[in-house]
DNA sequence: TATTGTTATACTCTATAACTATA
DNA sequence: TATAGTTATAGAGTATAACAATA
């Protein structure tokens, strides 16, 4: 103990409560405590709400956000065995195996088995997969954009960035042995649109 | 708002970009892809890290995530009913019963009937309840205090504020019907003292 | 009829042990 | 013996339907 008090002020923000602000009828504000400056609270509240969204916006190509990452992994990586794979995603190798069968089962991936370790499986993707994932690149933009419509686009990058600072942080859960995997930093290249410029873009459209 | 730039000192990785030496042996490091740039992705790695590190926290307490976010909520406003509850942390209602099972069987949390309704069951902390969830408290600032090592005091208040944003975001999955509750926002006073303190890391043990 | 809490149930995601075939 | 993929299984977390008591 006895170490750096940095300046988080445990304090209670503004007394919010009171006879609210933000409810219709005369309901009391509910006061959630810590939970508002609560990171992990905050955390998977933000992350449930993006992967609705993802799930909605890729729901017409019946992609579950894990099978997308996959589809990325391996169209970047052609050639990775799976437990290359499914380290890189943070996925248990016996949770990778069904995972990886719904891709392949409906033509996406191919297992090919590799020459010098016949124990492994070197994965690709089709001619199908490929073209898959292009238009699934197309959902993605939008769904990326609809984020960047709500918090702007210095927001997001923002958020991007401070989220890949945790990286490594809390021991690395869900990976399988030790495989620490890094990511790299996300380019502070603005994607798509510039900056927090609300184009009209929500409208979903399927491809 | 001031100074809206990223301006991580996170600086240390090298700009893989694919077939760079980023890797200690002879590995080709993975390419991500979008996912680097995709806000669901790194939200739920994040997500995870930072469970596991509050996991670990609590884990002398047996206290889970949700477990806490029932303490405080019900802490911080005795008298709730057990649907206001579950609607404020996004719990569906039928899976908020066992969950207040677990808390009211070890004395934590108590059912008291209410009078006007008798459909309905006003929650209260028991003073065991009361008691414990001040020592939690001490658990969740150390918590929170290596996430804030990790990213410095203002990249946490950042990222709050940019999560607390994203509120409202995909339709709001998780909740029951149609109640929807607010969040208020985290204390954004860009009380900008100092960043951050590389010298005292890994300021507590998982008790 | 509508709401509150509840039970039962199912589906997804994640975690562990053990098997096979290679090495 | 160790590793890559697999199987089986168990545990959380989350989803819907239906019921009893109450409004």
């Amino acid at each position: 103990m006895t170490d750096s008090r940095p300046t988080r002020s445990t304090a209670r923000r503004t007394p919010v409560s009171s006879t609210t602000s933000a409810e219709p009828d005369g309901e009391t504000a509910i006061d959630y405590g810590v939970l508002g400056e609560s990171v992990g609270f905050l955390l998977k509240r933000a992350q449930m709400a993006v992967f609705a969204d993802f799930i909605a916006t890729f729901a017409a190509a019946d992609i579950r956000p894990a099978q997308f990452s996959v589809l990325v992994i391996v169209g970047r990586n052609p050639g990775l065995k799976q437990s290359q794979v499914s380290a890189a995603l943070s996925i248990k190798r016996t949770n990778f195996v069904p995972l990886l069968d719904s891709l392949e089962d409906r033509g996406l991936v191919k297992r090919k088995m590799a020459a010098m370790d016949r124990r492994s499986h070197a994965l690709h993707l089709t001619p199908k997969g490929a073209a898959l994932l292009k238009e699934l690149s197309l959902l993605w933009e939008q769904h990326e954009q609809r984020i960047q419509d709500k918090l702007g686009g210095d927001g997001r990058t923002q958020l991007l960035t401070l989220l890949t600072g945790l990286e490594g942080f809390g021991g690395a859960a869900g990976l399988d042995e030790a495989d620490l995997v890094e990511l790299p930093p996300p380019t502070a290249k603005p994607r798509g649109r510039r900056a927090a410029k609300p184009a009209a873009k929500s409208a979903a459209e399927p491809a």
